[in-house]
DNA sequence: TATATACGGTACTGTCGAGTTTCGGAACCC
DNA sequence: GGGTTCCGAAACTCGACAGTACCGTATATA
């Protein structure tokens, strides 16, 4: 953000030993973890320190404070697990949705869940994080619904005039609400039951037919 | 809670002045509006006390602590603006939930929306107050909701096999995702696009009929 | 009237954490 | 080697706030 350079741009410094760049992410993504056991307001920089086994000097260093920490850190989170090169495509809605549902994103998922849920009491302050918090977390989901829902489309499945945009923010709002609400586990059960219950059945596709 | 009486139970104290009770109530408003516009960690009790026009050791001579102070505000927002004996029945599901839909509901949802948004740090460390925010924000919707399903289930209207459950929590799932994370309003046309858009196309009702 | 407690308001105490500084040591450039 | 900047660690400053104590006043009992 606001760079403090002692030195003209012109001429870089190159005197003393150099800063240790391979710190920046392992203090970002302590700053997470953190983040996600106790939320912002629990959350200091001593513990982030502590768990990147780092000194708090060095995490000033780099960062003017602790809201700008966490704002890079959410804005770095962003790398989301999804590979959009490589989506299911089964040929029935339903088999592209379940086959999204995979241990390792549950289990991202649900990290992401809980950064958000530290989050909460920082959105209303700081308006580029709730940016932020959207395209790292709650937009992949939405698109990769998105994607399957026009196809489904497309191939005849689905009715044109149902509301894409709304039923592909179904899924991860119902998740976040359990999440940080009921403070329920998202597992591949309740995954399901959205699946079934709710989005499939808006689209016009009754129970196993 | 744990009440340190001076006085032997048998003797109620009957010396000094009355504790004035009418400034309970005053005192648990006050912390809700705190909580709404600042948040649980924002929250001090002097701006509590400045609000309700109180002395701080007026409230510590009622509450012990700040968290006690707050669970009890909650608990005791129970009283829904809803009245069960009065539910509109207009003989379509669609004309019931609409009819649900008025500016003071929408004025009081969105204020405990707040509420809930301020308590979501709070929630990990105190699980009972996860219950107390379902009894006074998410159960009584859900439980209008459900009622309305089951009516239209029971006249024909919606088939029986539908996710009655499930799909009676989905539109405040989508409103507690719309005010906590995406920070938009929650007002009438985005209500009706829950119903047009999701709850009754999952119920097999298809637009304009 | 004497005593006791509640009231609003203010001053006080103690703790906790953000942010700064310092220190011994290591890495880098000249 | 000498100067400089980084590192982890620890000590430090300073403001904010939970909780307490006290003040003058009001209201209750005996």
């Amino acid at each position: 953000m606001t760079q403090l350079d002692t030195t003209p741009v012109t001429t870089a410094s190159k005197l003393g030993r150099k800063r240790d760049l391979t710190r920046d992410p392992e203090i970002l993504d302590a700053t997470l973890d953190v983040l996600a056991e106790t939320g912002y307001d629990g959350m200091t920089i001593d513990m982030v320190a502590a768990r990147a086994k780092a000194g708090k000097a060095t995490v000033y260093r780099r960062w003017a404070s602790k809201s700008e920490l966490v704002i890079d850190a959410v804005a770095c989170m962003k790398t989301s697990d999804i590979d959009f090169d490589a989506l299911p495509d089964t040929g029935t809605l339903r088999g592209d949705l379940v086959a999204m549902i995979k241990p390792h994103s549950i289990e991202d998922g649900a990290k992401k869940l809980q950064v958000m849920a530290g989050l909460v009491s920082m959105l209303s302050k700081h308006p580029e994080l709730v940016d932020s918090v959207r395209e790292a977390v709650t937009e992949p989901r939405v698109r990769v619904n998105r994607i399957f829902l026009n196809r489904a489309i497309e191939r005849g499945e689905v009715p044109a005039d149902v509301d894409v945009d709304l039923l592909s923010q179904v899924g991860g709002a119902l998740a976040t609400h359990r999440t940080l609400i009921l403070r329920k586990p998202v597992d591949r059960a309740f995954v399901i039951s959205i699946i079934d219950g709710v989005i499939l059945p808006a689209c016009g596709i009754r129970p196993q037919p």
